[in-house]
DNA sequence: TTTTGCTGGTTCATTTATTGAACCGTCTTT
DNA sequence: AAAGACGGTTCAATAAATGAACCAGCAAAA
């Protein structure tokens, strides 16, 4: 792992529960030493990604990955046609969904909106990078998307999350057969205990996932009717998302998914 | 410059002029050797960074961007708090007001509002990291920031911009004089020829500049008149948005600054 | 009050990763 | 057909990175 890749690694460890991290803190998270530590700190703080608290010298998350979000935006307005999918669907079903996309090692959140109006709910963390292997809306990604991610997965060892967590590769291919043969994504508590996820990509231009949508719930609330009115509605939207992107399904999905 | 700066500075080429980079065109513009280049592109591409379009092979800004700019206003509530008094300011003055915070080498966009509704307007870039001695913005950080920022000003050359851009470090502190007399910076058509501007600060708890909120003009707009109600507006909107941010305005500044 | 332990931060001899000129395959232009 | 441009790769030489040891300041424990 070069350089750059393990300086850029520390911007992970920051999520809601850590909103700042100080540089012991740091050193414990990566078993970085912490000189070597310091100067990663100080060449993204050069750089705007990461600012220190003046009172208390830890560091958080600087302005230039809000300059650099509205710039990616601008140029590439994914979050914003996104968002009033998920709204609409976070307002009818009343669950999590969110929206995904993927970088070289996981999922990355674009956007989530928590519909819940349950006393349980799926915990949520815009930090989080979700596994390909361990997710639905991995293995959609992985089912639908450049063959070269399947393989990349695949030459990598698979971390454990849950009991259920798939533990060797013929596993993971196993689900991503299932996936493309019925067109949607379904990997129960495999990541999360007790958390049931249905996801689906949505399309590019060359009809290849550009990234996924997905609904999860409480194991408890994941009924057979709930199922199957969750894969119709993150069908249906899928379809309708994809044609505002300006991409394509693939003719194979076609046939299986219903028509809107 | 570390090799990490080195890197992270190929993102700041990204702009709405700019959606897409190739690898040559990265070359180009920063004069790095094209292996060098490539090692830079792959490794922010595997940090989720830059993203390539599947059909032009060129680099964009990647989810990386999107979910980190998430996680900072999840746990640094900065902008959504801000954006409030932009969109008011903008609507009643039919300006570009723009809110933003400092970095190591300028200060970086927030969030801005065109409210224009004349046919001439100031341009816009959210990519703009703006110079803190060539702009109302960066004037206001260096005269209520940390005496440490204005020391590293001092440190640098001055790059010139317009015929009016300070060509010395004695014009900086004279700028920085005067605006710590009157309560706001005021640099005109020393960074964009034409664009006149008035800047103030906004207060973090320690009672230092957090970051500013500025109004931007087409020169011929900033009469007498315009200048003073602009000038009251920002002074005000900075007291109740530092106060918001649970911030403390400067003893000095409260002499200088009518009350709200 | 003194000692210990923790923090953020710095130094520089040693080590390792980075660098960049030269090269490659593919595609477009002349 | 040849030249030129693109994205991408290799490896001997070079420069940057590393990390153990150290520092000052502050808080906690003895």
């Amino acid at each position: 792992m070069s350089t750059i890749e393990r300086a850029l690694g520390l911007l992970e460890h920051f999520s809601s529960q850590t909103p700042e991290i100080g540089l012991s803190d740091f050193k414990r998270l990566t078993d970085f030493d912490k000189g070597t530590t310091h100067r990663y700190l100080t060449a993204l703080k050069e750089c705007g990604f990461l600012e220190q608290n003046p009172s208390t010298k830890a560091y958080r998350l600087g302005p230039a990955v809000i300059r650099l979000s509205a710039v990616r935006e601008k140029t590439v307005p994914l979050v914003q046609t996104v968002a009033q999918y998920v709204d609409e669907l976070a307002a009818e079903l009343h669950e999590l969904v969110h929206a995904a996309a993927p970088q070289a090692r996981g999922m990355s959140m674009l956007y989530a909106v928590d519909g819940g109006n349950s006393a349980t709910r799926v915990a949520f963390d815009e930090a989080e990078i979700l596994p390909f292997y361990a997710t639905s809306s991995g293995i959609a990604q992985l089912a639908y998307g450049p063959a070269t991610m399947v393989e990349e997965v695949m030459g990598k060892g698979l971390e454990r999350f849950t009991r259920h967590t798939p533990q060797n590769h013929e596993a993971v291919d196993e689900l991503i057969g299932q996936t493309r043969a019925r067109g949607y994504a379904s990997v129960d508590e495999s990541y999360e205990a007790d958390v049931c996820s249905v996801a689906v990509p949505f399309f590019d231009t060359d009809a290849m996932a550009r990234g996924t949508l997905a609904i999860a719930t409480p194991a408890a609330r994941m009924t057979e009717d709930m199922r199957r009115t969750i894969i119709t509605r993150l069908t249906q939207t899928s379809q309708a998302l994809t044609k505002s992107l300006g991409g394509r399904v693939p003719s194979q999905l076609l046939d299986i998914w219903p028509p809107v």
